[in-house]
DNA sequence: TAGATTGTTAATCGATTAACAATC
DNA sequence: TAGATTGTTAATCGATTAACAATC
């Protein structure tokens, strides 16, 4: 085991880490120099012990008595979270959801980049725009050109599965998938699944349980 | 306490028991019977005792040695997460996000309605619409026409805490968020937050984390 | 009846929180 | 130094799993 191995943290964990590192950027902005692991916590609406121990999984140390330096803790939660570099992303289905995902601004802001658009129905094809919008049949010489790593999956549920089989051959390692099925992901690789509609189900299940308790 | 007060579930339960509703529907259509924790287990990834004791939670029995009738229990799954009626959902900000849910066609099959898009900029106003996108200051007045409880925020993050508070106080119960920012809940009703950059820098994380392994 | 599956209790596992010695 | 905050260990909490008596 390498001195610097360190244990896999869990979505959750990762999650935190997310909202620690937007609130460090809040903080710069500000010109807040150092910053005490309660700051953080109240911000993540964690508690510190769990702040402390999240920086500890990933060695990330601080100053007994001094908290945190802002600029070297933002710097290493970027790292961890992938902020260090530009991320790019190809969206695979260019209907409703995947159009959206194709312009959506928010992308540009933090880092991640769409690479190109991939549908099979030649009138969605676009080749001149930004992004391009590509026939599917591009997908897998266009990842390996530009060596991209992850894929937004946003095709009708019943071509997911094969859509994924043909992205994760061409030598994509992560997907986020809005498909609503439960994608089998095989190791070596990563689907995060965002369903809609599910979504809506738990909302429903906890409206009714919090006013149903009188 | 009542008889028949139930625990309250968490998330993850209710993720399981939509997964296992899916599972069912599609037994439905293969004029499948009975089912047993077994089946719906590997449907859903699960083990065997999860399922039993999440049906447990929530009052469901079987028949030992039969195992659970397909359509009873669909029944019962449905009518807890809010499938046993129509859902009307009013989707706020349509921008990128906002006007691919509106014409999202996976919420006509699974029991939900967007009654209406609520946008503040005239450009995007289209009162004839199926859905049609109204004016926001129409939106505590339709929701409250409608009793409606749910809603998609689809707004800029500078905008989001301002209209959440205007639509909770137009009678909203349940939000799912798609604004970049975490937004709090006070008491008495439900956030979901969605948010896109935080799923791609988990992906990323993990995605590293399994290569970085060697 | 014999056999298989449920429903539930007890054991395990993992994550969060509390507490406090170390130390800046 | 005195005081405050970290880093880490131990305690707690909650969720998952295993096991098995009940029973169809």
């Amino acid at each position: 085991m390498e001195k610097n191995a360190q244990a896999m943290a869990n979505r959750s964990c990762i999650i935190r880490l997310s909202r620690y590192k937007n609130a460090l950027n809040r903080l710069k902005s500000l010109n807040f120099v150092r910053v005490f692991s309660d700051n953080l916590a109240d911000a993540a609406g964690v508690t510190a012990a769990q702040v402390r121990k999240d920086f500890s999984l990933f060695g990330i140390t601080g100053n007994r008595r001094g908290g945190y330096k802002v600029d070297d803790l933002s710097d290493q939660l970027n790292k961890i979270l992938g902020k260090d570099q530009l991320q790019e992303v190809v969206v695979i289905g260019v209907g409703n959801i995947g159009r959206a995902l194709l312009h959506y601004p928010g992308f540009d802001r933090s880092g991640i980049s769409i690479a190109a658009g991939f549908d099979i129905d030649p009138a969605k094809y676009h080749p001149d725009g930004q992004p391009p919008v590509l026939p599917l049949e591009q997908l897998a010489e266009a990842i390996r050109a530009r060596d991209v790593r992850l894929a937004i999956l946003a095709v009708p549920d019943y071509a997911a599965q094969q859509v994924l089989e043909l992205t994760l051959s061409a030598g994509i390692k992560g997907v986020l998938n809005f498909a609503p099925i439960c994608l089998k992901a095989p190791g070596g690789c990563v689907v995060t699944n965002i369903n809609l509609e599910t979504e809506l189900e738990n909302l429903i299940y906890f409206v009714n349980a919090t006013s149903d308790r009188n």
